[in-house]
Parts: structure tokens; C-alpha cells; sequence
RNA sequence: GCCUGGGUAGCUCAGUUGGUAGAGCAGCGGAUUGAAAAUCCGCGUGUCGCUGGUUCGAUUCCGGCCCCAGGCA
């Protein structure tokens, strides 16, 4: 069948994508594209797991760390930005190879977003402000008011897409659902290896563990103190970002160490569970993979890709 | 050895004046269209330490045994 037009692997936090993929554009002359929300940011070397300088000088790398956490950042930045590597790896002739957990940049890649004009910054924060002022009940009684569809689709409880619905249909004047239905362009069509890491779960749940002790090890403490002395909000991605809320709490001397470790895991965790759920449901029909070693995992997919 | 307290969900515990039990945390399932490592929705998963007795019925009452913690020796 020959060499696909593109590989994408998908993988829970910590299954072993970003060596995988170093490995596969290694013996394919591919570039390997981020395809993970986190690892965009600068800021965020340790603890979201971005592959260090040795690791990027195997082989190309696209889209890692080239953001700063303190600037806006979201899926149609992101794409717009995969296009351009996309494009940029194609003409050098290496085989694009997207790499990353976030379920949601990979539908953006294959099905595009819908058309939603930029909103204008100033209607985000007013949004925002207003369900802080209201409460989500009464935030919420207000967007089905104005946007019926949407407000019969979200729970009063989705802060994040309640605000969203709002300030669409008040910046555009149109409901989210209407521009929803407008169907995105694909960014990558072709023929497409897609695979699916699935490691044992209890395989993953320890090296989480393991893993998140030796970023507080390899200092994750510092990439959290410079973000809190830069001053970034509480809300912005890579203040969320795993790990940093509670490490944050701990340098604050709300939590001991111990407490904000255990806190941690426990939430990467978590988020290792939401993103095997997306994966099972919206990615049916890629290829998965259940073995964890990388060898055996390069081993499954050079077979695939004979 | 004796005394006291305790053995109930993965953990910490509550409870049943006798009708096979429920909270928090953990966990599991699901949603997912521009902050997605986010945000949200749903679900108790159990030899009530073991064993006899009383009883229509025992996790609950009584006896014996085992285990844990503390105290006295």
C-alpha cells in the first residue's frame, strides 16, 4: 500500500506517544507535529512533558513550545498553526506525523471547525464577568432567553460553554447551533494512518505516578513559581494546566508537597480516563494499539504501514 | 495474661430501638466545535471479622474465637 500521506497517534497523558513518534520519524524521515493543547506552551517544558532539545534533534518537531502561557491560546490558533507545519514538512519531504492527547485538536485537523467569527476580546471578558456577577442558574436562564437552542442544549453547570454560547450570539447575533451546523474544512485529508494508543490501565496509572514525582524532581516546582511570578491568571490554559494548581497551592502554603503530589495524580489520572473515553467514542474507527512498549508499538505500525 | 476501644465499600468513617446498610474521598460510565491537561452529566461497587445461640428474621442481641490500637501487668 506504501507510505501514507500522514500518521496520527493519539494517546492517553503518559502512554508513551512522544517517544514513539521521535522513533517512527527516525525510520521514516517524518516530522513529528504536536497535537497535544499543553505542550504549545513555553513556560511549560517539565511539567507538561515536552520533548527536551536531545529528543527534538532526532528528528523534526513542529508545534512544541512555541506559545507563551501567558498569551491567549485555543484549538483555532492550534490549527492554524498545524496547517502551516503541515505544509512546511511537506515541502521538505518529511512525513507529517501528529502526535498528542487532545481529542479535540485532532477533530479539528479532520473535520475543521466551524466558522465562528474571532470574538472580540472585550465581549469574552464582559461574558465572563457577567456569570460571575449572575451565577451560573441566572447566566444561564439569560443565554436560554436569547439562545433557546443553546440554552436547552448546555447544563446551567458547563461554565465554560455557557459563556461561550453567550458571547457568540452576542457578538454575532447568531446561536452557536447555527454556526455549529456550518460544517468546518478538513485540514488533512489523504490517506491517513490513525492510531490509537491503549495501554493497561494499571500499566498507566503507575507510571503517572512515577512520572509526575520525577517532574517535581526535574523541576516543575520553578516552571509553576515563574508562572505565578509573572502573574498569570488562575484561568488561563496553562495555569490549569495538571499539575499547577496544586503546586501552586503548595508554594502558596495551602498544601504540603506530599498532598499537592498525591492531588495531582490523581487528576492526571482522571484526565488519562477522559481521554481513553473520547478516544473509545470519537475515534472509532482508528487502529488501536494495546502493547506499551515503544519498540512493539513502532513494530505494530511499520506492519500496518507495509 | 487482664482491661478498654475498635473490626461495616478501595480508604476514612456513620448507621441500623432486630426487617441484609450510607456519607466523604477514591473509582467506574458518558458528553465533548475556538481557554479541551478545560468544562459538565450520571452511577454505590459490600460475606457489615469468623463462628455458634436466641429469633419468623441477626450486620444489629448473647456466647466463643481471631485481628488491630492503647493501657495495666
Amino acid at each position: 500500500m506504501g507510505a501514507p500521506d500522514a500518521v496520527l497517534i493519539a494517546g492517553p497523558t503518559a502512554s508513551g506517544k512522544s517517544a514513539l513518534a521521535t522513533k517512527l520519524a527516525r525510520d521514516y524521515g517524518g516530522a513529528v507535529i504536536n497535537t497535544d493543547a499543553l505542550q504549545v506552551y513555553r513556560e511549560l517544558r517539565v511539567l507538561s512533558a515536552r520533548p527536551d532539545a536531545d529528543e527534538e534533534k532526532l528528528a523534526p518537531h513542529y508545534l512544541y513550545g512555541f506559545v507563551s502561557a501567558f498569551e491567549p491560546f485555543s484549538v483555532g490558533h492550534w490549527l492554524e498553526a498545524a496547517k502551516t507545519a503541515l505544509a512546511d514538512a511537506r515541502a521538505k519531504g518529511l512525513m507529517p506525523i501528529f502526535a498528542g492527547g487532545t481529542g479535540l485538536y485532532f477533530a479539528a485537523l479532520l473535520q475543521g471547525l466551524s466558522p465562528v467569527p474571532e470574538i472580540h476580546a472585550s465581549i469574552r471578558v464582559e461574558a465572563r464577568q457577567k456569570l460571575s456577577e449572575l451565577g451560573n442558574e441566572r447566566f444561564h436562564i439569560e443565554l436560554t432567553a436569547r439562545d433557546p437552542v443553546m440554552g436547552a442544549r448546555l447544563n446551567p453547570g458547563d461554565s465554560q460553554r455557557i459563556v461561550r454560547a453567550w458571547e457568540v450570539i452576542e457578538a454575532t447575533g447568531q446561536s452557536l447551533a447555527e454556526w455549529q451546523a456550518l460544517k468546518g474544512v478538513p485540514a488533512l485529508t489523504g490517506d491517513l494512518a490513525r492510531f490509537v494508543l491503549k495501554p493497561n490501565r494499571d500499566w498507566l496509572i503507575e507510571r503517572i505516578a512515577r512520572r509526575f514525582r520525577s517532574m517535581v524532581e526535574q523541576g516543575g516546582l520553578d516552571e509553576v513559581r515563574a508562572l505565578r511570578d509573572g502573574g498569570i491568571a488562575s484561568d488561563a490554559p496553562a495555569a490549569r494546566a495538571l499539575g499547577v494548581p496544586q503546586l501552586m497551592a503548595h508554594l502558596d502554603g495551602r498544601v504540603s508537597l506530599e498532598q499537592a503530589v498525591e492531588q495531582a495524580i490523581v487528576e492526571t489520572r482522571r484526565y488519562a480516563k477522559r481521554q481513553m473515553t473520547w478516544f473509545r467514542h470519537q475515534m472509532p474507527d482508528w487502529s488501536v494499539i494495546e502493547r506499551s512498549d515503544v519498540g512493539e508499538m513502532a513494530a505494530v505500525i511499520e506492519r500496518e504501514l507495509e
